[in-house]
DNA sequence: TATGAATGAGCCTTCATTCAT
DNA sequence: AATGAATGAAGGCTCATTCAT
């Protein structure tokens, strides 16, 4: 069979995504993917260039196939109020960072690539975060009222975003603090909708007083 | 001179958490960390056992230098309020995890850990975490009320701490997508400020209305 | 288009040429040369067998080319004298060195067949280079008289033909050592001349006295 | 043993230069030397830094080797003529190139550099080959009488030394023209006065005529 | 016949670790 | 205790060559 083959270059693609994911790019040999897959090693260097090249391939692959199965809009339908779009937003999020299964697929791909950047963050952060973020800032400014300064709004959304990415960057250690905890479809549900709730109320509460520390002493 | 004079062994651990937490453990070679500290490489060996072993002295050497410097009670005084014992661990927090000149020293071995966990880490939560973590439990469930069910104050907490931990976990996407933004002493107090203004108007609306979705729709 | 066809073959077996004069046989990858001349590697196997025959298909070729060129009797009329022939032969040993717009084609791939012997260069000596010394040596011969020592004339040609050898071995030294010095066709000219006057005078010399070193000391 | 040893050092140097001799600088691997030599690859490396570096430290070595051992001025006592000086140089020559037991040594990894030149071939020719030819321009210089044109005087001094040179670059070729021909000590010997004894009888008459074609067709 | 794909051997180099002094 | 030297196990990559269509 020939790595040509749709079929067979996926299935390559998607070892190879699991083992990047496991090691990171540098502990992760090329003889490790292709003893997994059965694959020749110089096969992957005739097809990819190089290891690095063959990495961003496992990226790019790794990330349309998450966004193709989860897209930004996911679970939305037409007349959804800017509620509904921030809790679909969170939910869709966290169920792209825990992709299929469970597995942090992807995410653990791209929590690697915060933790030690290569070229590859940038076109990342250019073609998906960038415009992700926009969306929850859109959504974020809404439900904070058109007068609520730019800053907050970013500063908010920021503090937002981070409840999710939690779950992709201290999973190790949520898993010793809470070993019974699981991450089932089910508690993706959960966790979505408290952290939505959780937000919201601190949007709410940020646009009625306009944040600042001073309030609290009050 | 010897390892074994305190001065030079600390100079060498110092060194060492630079190179590990610039390059990880994988990527770091000990001839690096030798050739920086001007050591021999087998006085480390000698010294150490094994660079595993090293390491994790290392780790353990950071994790209390930064502890010495900024512990749980950083800028609390006596009659504190537990809005002010929020704010300070919020901002002893970032100031651990930023460390000196905000070079992200002990943060990024730490977060590196996350990533690739190693023995170090079961450590590293039994004996630090875990305890940190208790305590911002405590400071929200004041905040929420004793009546407050346990489990949404764990994760109003895990909510809290995520706000944090961005910038740490995700600095790199963060300095991509806004080039401008510093992280200096000021910007600290100031996201210090922003991100208890945050948590407070979410923890005292969870309070009142007990937190939930249902509560989004209307 | 087909490799039997005669004019592709002929641009394979030039590029070829090219390549390996360029790098040598050993540095010279399949690819390389392939690359170069639009060809398929598969096809050059399927046509040569193997790295090797191709190679010394590439030789012979460059040899019947080069000697089609510029013959042994290259600018030689009928009644010319020895001193003509000497001259002629010189002069076209060079240009064949040389080779089309001073490329070092065929040179190079000869140099580096004495530096690294093939089997390819025992056809190549019996084949072409004997011969030619053959036709040297009967110059010689004649030039010294007939009464001179057989081997006189046999060493006596080697230095004849060393001269311009020279140009050929030792190229790269030249150029370091006078980075002005050009070989166009008019340099060709001259060094023909003055290699021509050079031996003359040796071989005059050396037939009136017999030559040896005992004359050098009266 | 160490490598640091003088002796053990000389060794691999001696061995190494062999086998680049034999084989060339890409067709030679670090392997073969280390196998031959019964050294570790690493040890190589670790004490030359890398092959590149390793192969220069070799040449650099057998320069130096053979040039004690038979230095510019060798078999030259005081009072000699410039007939004995051309002697002396042209034996000292040949003799460096067959080197011990005439082995081409030193001899073929300079043969090698003139074909496929690399940085070394610099040195080579700034810190050896150009002093050398300026001394030999001397001789020819005096021996042509002070007003032979300095020109005429590079040319013929660049016919004398090719007429060495060919034993070097074509050696191969001569051993398959005449198999019976032997280099000892004796047959160097032969060629010394041989070819000192054309050179001097060519520099004479280009003296006397001043050189160039026109005197050919007289 | 022609070709894209596949393969296995091997090369240079690095690195953690151990020796020997 | 301290150090320069040595080692063996990989790892990324290349290349001649063979497959399979």
């Amino acid at each position: 069979m020939t790595l040509e083959t749709k079929e067979a270059r996926r299935m390559l693609l998607e070892t190879a995504a699991a083992v990047f994911a496991e090691h990171g790019f540098a502990a992760t040999t090329v003889r490790m993917i292709c003893g997994r897959a059965k694959w020749n090693v110089s096969a992957v260097y005739y097809h990819f260039g190089s290891k690095e090249e063959f990495y961003h391939e496992v990226l790019h692959y790794a990330r349309r196939a998450v966004y193709d199965k989860y897209p930004v809009t996911y679970g939305l339908n037409a007349g959804a109020t800017p509620e509904d779009r921030l809790y679909a937003f969170i939910r869709s999020f966290l169920l792209r960072i825990f992709g299929d299964e469970c597995k942090l697929g992807f995410g653990t791909l791209i929590m690697r690539e915060m933790v030690e950047p290569s070229r590859a963050l940038d076109v990342i952060v250019d073609e998906g975060i960038r415009s992700l973020f926009d969306q929850l800032v859109e959504i974020v400014q809404v439900l904070m009222g058109d007068d609520a300064d730019r800053d907050l709004v970013l500063a908010c959304s920021r503090n937002t975003i981070s409840q999710c990415l939690i779950y992709l960057c201290s999973r190790s250690v949520i898993n010793r603090m809470a070993p019974g905890q699981t991450f089932e479809t089910d508690d993706i549900e959960n966790i979505s909708e408290e952290v939505t709730s959780f937000t919201l109320n601190a949007l709410r509460g940020m646009a009625k007083n306009k944040g600042g520390r001073p309030q609290i002493v009050n």
